[in-house]
RNA sequence: GCCCGGGUGGCGAAAUGGCAAACGCAGGGGACUUAAAAUCCCCAGGGGGCGACCCCGUGCGGGUUCGAGUCCCGCCCCGGGCACCA
């Protein structure tokens, strides 16, 4: 006889049971090689800080683990790797705040990440594990910098970069908060000219704006990308001086050049010395001086009240040929257009403000219907949907988009205007006067130049260097390791010297899961074969904080070693789905506000498949929310219910089973299977609970037999793994869960045979009747108008109109 | 300023133009218990009525429709992105 008083659910046994059986079964193994329906789940690999993982890193991976499983059930081979992204500057800086070698801490701190990883269940090949630090992957890193070296796309150039005076190092700009130092908040970021390696990704701007069109991809992350991107189309204008120079400017409203009273040059503007006059040019270099020493912040803020420098020169209005002063100002940014502008201060406000504070003119030049043309007393909208060109002799009343274009054709016959399109994004800067991240694989040669490390030598390994502090000089520390860095050159064999900058611990990232299907293999960075079965990405999960760097970054270095012919595909992510951001009394998690919420305890108490089914029924997994605690026992009522049903069927059948099958049950059975597998699909996890929820307490009432409970062992699976593999076993099911398949469901049974028909009465609801499925209008008008409820709204009159819809509602009009 | 999201009970939330508030938390009442916990049953947007029932109700103001949380126009507020970007 069973024992009377079963044992209620113990989350920590059974998942202890559970994981050492997946271990011991390789459950979770993916063969690569054999695979016939390849899925390659992909979530944000994390960076292994030192506090450990955080409930929100814990939410982004449960909600893609769960999209994994449910693929695998579904029937596909997937593969669902992790890594670590253990470079940069996040990991140097603690490690420089706690006083440890980074060399030290980084290996102490991926192996705690990858106990708790394990600890929340998911379906990981640890096998295919990759860390971004370990030479066996940077040397990829390092080859890849050279493929793209090779093909012109990585150069070197002088260029402004963000410095820290309190860090004495430059900062990358992501650890520029605001413009001010990620670890100083009070120290303002100063910009500083040094030899810096770009990749040229603004090249591929055009291209990667077009893809996102038709990309599967969270709406929100694509809105973010082309903001960043930001393309804008307009000419580029001449404006030619006296003296022969030609000044051009970019302006994507060449409708208004009639209105264009004065030039603006960005102070460091190339033609500016040429410009200055005598007498103007002591002010002109006062002016450029203040300007180069200011910070980034205080030189664009917009509120600040314009400032500039007449240079003394003139040029010619290409439209109207009148002359204007060519002025030079902080507002007019160098790394924009061509770093000069046209004012139009009738109907731009900086340009306003501007003209108002030096006293130089302004002109209307688009109106509307009344073609008002006086002088504007503020800059006027310039685009209002039905304005016309005033003050534009020959363009007079032409619509302003027509008057543009019509200029622009005009002026482009004389050779003063070329339509252009102009993008936001600038070129990447990838090198870091740092020392935790790969050495950049570059030789500099008195005799040869610039020479790449020849392949053969990847990788160029990062020496250990105890004292690994940035300092003042503006060069990495590796600069100090005259051992390391000076080398023969590959090419003449004379002396030279290595690279000492690392590169951006980006570049780490935007390439990692072209290697994790190869990621054992040491003989090339991603194997041929592999990448076509196993690549693109088939989902990619996370968070929208990378919506601009890492993702951006990943699809230019895929479309670069596609340009190279190195992999078949342009776009690296045929599905990325952005999940919500959990957030703690409002704000975002932070050490420093210290509302970090550590899940250990969690995972602890209640086990993990509670915690992860809680942290899903939290609200819709692409909003994310407020991590609170209240209610995570519904959840583990939940789970003892279905624990408690399953007890009764697997303890077995005391009374004698007639097999009771309810048809109501089993029609809520597929009715279920329909939702939870439609909810899972579209990543609605907190309906797909709630269904199984609803399911379960109908069961409750019912009687429940094996047939009817088994299904939901599968629909939990994704949700609760461990619990799940725990009610298939004692259901009598064979081998894992996850072999299993997906139940399917029969849309015939998926509808109630009952429905509760609506009657309304001019819209309001004043009756309901019950009625078999596919009731005609002509029944439920009749029914409808029997009843007296509604009778006593009709007054006995027949309705005007009748509207039906099926199994649904009618509503009657009188 | 521009570009995206969003605003629904005490709370988290749900709802192909068709019963607003499913599911859950917290709460109230009851059963079981010596008692408590656990479990089970019932109630639960606001107002009115003894009651059957009725009225109001999805940020605000209009509109379309037999019917609007959902669509359209104009606002307000919150979150995110971009930003002296010409």
């Amino acid at each position: 006889m069973p024992n009377s008083e079963p044992a209620g659910y113990d989350p920590q046994s059974v998942e202890r049971k559970w994981q050492r059986r997946w271990d011991e079964r390789g459950t979770n193994r993916t063969d690569l090689a054999g695979a016939t329906r390849p899925y390659f789940n992909l979530m944000m690999f994390p960076y292994p800080s030192a506090e450990g993982l955080h409930v929100g890193n814990v939410f982004a991976f449960v909600g893609a683990d769960i999209h994994g499983r449910f693929r695998r059930l579904a029937g596909s081979d997937v593969f669902e790797p992790l890594g670590f992204d253990a470079f940069g500057i996040h990991s140097e800086n603690f490690a420089l705040k706690v006083g440890t070698h980074p060399a030290e801490l980084i290996p102490r701190n991926i192996e705690r990440f990858r106990a708790q990883l394990k600890r929340i269940g998911l379906m990981a090949d640890w096998r295919y594990e990759v860390q971004t630090t370990d030479p066996r992957y940077y040397k990829w890193t390092q080859w890849i910098f050279l493929q793209l070296y090779r093909a012109g796309l990585a150069v070197k150039r002088r260029a402004a970069v963000n410095w820290c005076p309190a860090c004495k190092t430059v900062l990358a700009n992501e650890q520029v908060i605001g413009g001010f130092c990620e670890r100083h908040p009070d120290v303002r970021v100063e910009q500083r000219m040094l030899d810096q390696w770009f990749f040229t990704i603004s090249r591929y701007a055009q291209r990667l704006l077009d893809h996102l069109e038709t990309a599967d991809w969270s709406h929100s992350t694509r809105t973010i990308q082309a903001n960043w991107i930001g393309r804008s189309e307009g000419a580029e204008l001449v404006f030619a001086t006296p003296a022969g120079k030609r000044i051009t400017v970019f302006t994507t409203r060449a409708d208004t050049v009639f209105g264009a009273t004065y030039l603006v040059l960005a102070p460091e503007h190339p033609l500016v010395a040429d410009l200055t006059t005598a007498e103007q040019r002591s002010d002109v270099q006062t002016y450029r001086r203040k300007v180069s020493a200011m910070d980034l912040v205080s030189r664009k803020v917009g509120e600040k009240a314009k400032t500039g420098v007449f240079t003394g020169s003139y040029a010619r209005n290409p439209a109207t040929g009148a002359a204007v002063p060519v002025w030079i100002a902080d507002y007019v940014l160098m790394e924009y257009g061509t770093g000069a502008i046209m004012a139009v201060p009738g109907h731009d406000e900086r340009d306003f403000e501007f003209a108002a504070t030096m006293r130089l003119p302004c002109v209307r030049v688009v109106a509307g219907p009344a073609q008002d043309a006086s002088t504007p007393l503020a800059a006027a909208e310039p685009d209002i949907p039905d304005g016309r060109l005033v003050n534009s002799p020959g363009f007079d009343g032409m619509p302003w988009r027509e008057a543009g274009r019509a200029i622009t054709a005009k002026l482009a016959e004389a050779g003063l205007a070329t339509p252009v399109v102009n993008f936001r994004l600038h070129d990447w800067c990838i090198s870091r006067q740092r020392y935790w991240g790969p050495p950049i694989p570059i030789i500099y040669c008195d005799g040869c130049g610039t020479v790449p490390v020849p392949e053969k030598d990847l990788p160029v390994v990062l020496p250990a260097l105890e004292d690994f502090r940035p300092d003042d000089s503006g060069v990495s520390p590796l600069a100090r390791l005259e051992s390391w860095y000076r080398v023969p050159c590959p090419q003449c064999g004379k002396m030279g010297r290595r690279e000492t900058d690392v590169s951006d611990t980006f570049l780490d990232s935007a390439w990692y899961f072209l290697r994790y299907p190869s990621a054992d293999r040491d003989d090339l960075a991603f194997e041929p074969g592999l990448t076509r079965r196993w690549l693109p990405v088939s989902s990619y999960i996370g968070g929208n904080e990378h919506a601009v760097l890492h993702l951006m970054y990943a699809r230019f270095i895929t479309m670069a070693l596609h340009d190279l012919g190195l992999v078949p595909f342009e776009e690296p992510f045929r599905r990325f789905r952005a999940h919500g951001t959990i957030i703690k009394d409002g704000a975002k998690m932070s050490k420093s506000r210290g509302n970090v919420v550590n899940p250990d305890a969690y995972v602890e108490r209640w086990g993990a498949d509670t915690f992860r089914m809680y942290l899903m029924f939290l609200g819709p997994y692409q909003e994310g929310g407020d991590f609170r605690d209240a209610g995570i026992n519904g959840i583990r009522r939940f789970l003892d219910k279905v624990w408690t049903l399953v007890d009764g069927v697997a303890v077995g059948p005391q009374t004698p089973s007639p097999n009771p099958q309810d048809p109501a049950l089993v029609r809520l059975m597929h009715r279920t299977i329909q939702r939870v597998t439609e909810d899972t699909e579209s990543l609605s996890y907190n309906t797909a609970i709630a269904a199984m929820m609803e399911y379960v307490n109908a069961l409750r009432d019912g009687v429940a037999v094996g047939s009817l409970l088994s299904p939901l062992a599968i629909l939990l699976a994704p949700y609760a793994p461990h619990f799940a593999e725990e009610c298939w076993e004692r259901l009598g099911g064979k081998g894992s869960v996850m072999d299993a398949a997906w139940p399917r469901f029969d849309p015939a049974l998926a509808v109630a045979e009952q429905v509760e028909l609506v009657v309304q009465v001019n819209g309001k609801v004043r009756s309901r009747l019950p009625m078999p499925r596919g009731a005609t209008e002509a029944t439920v008008v009749n029914a409808a108008l029997a009843d007296p409820a509604v009778q006593r709204f009709t007054a006995g009159t027949a309705p005007r109109k009748v509207v039906f819809v099926p199994d649904r509602l009618v509503n009657l009009v009188v």
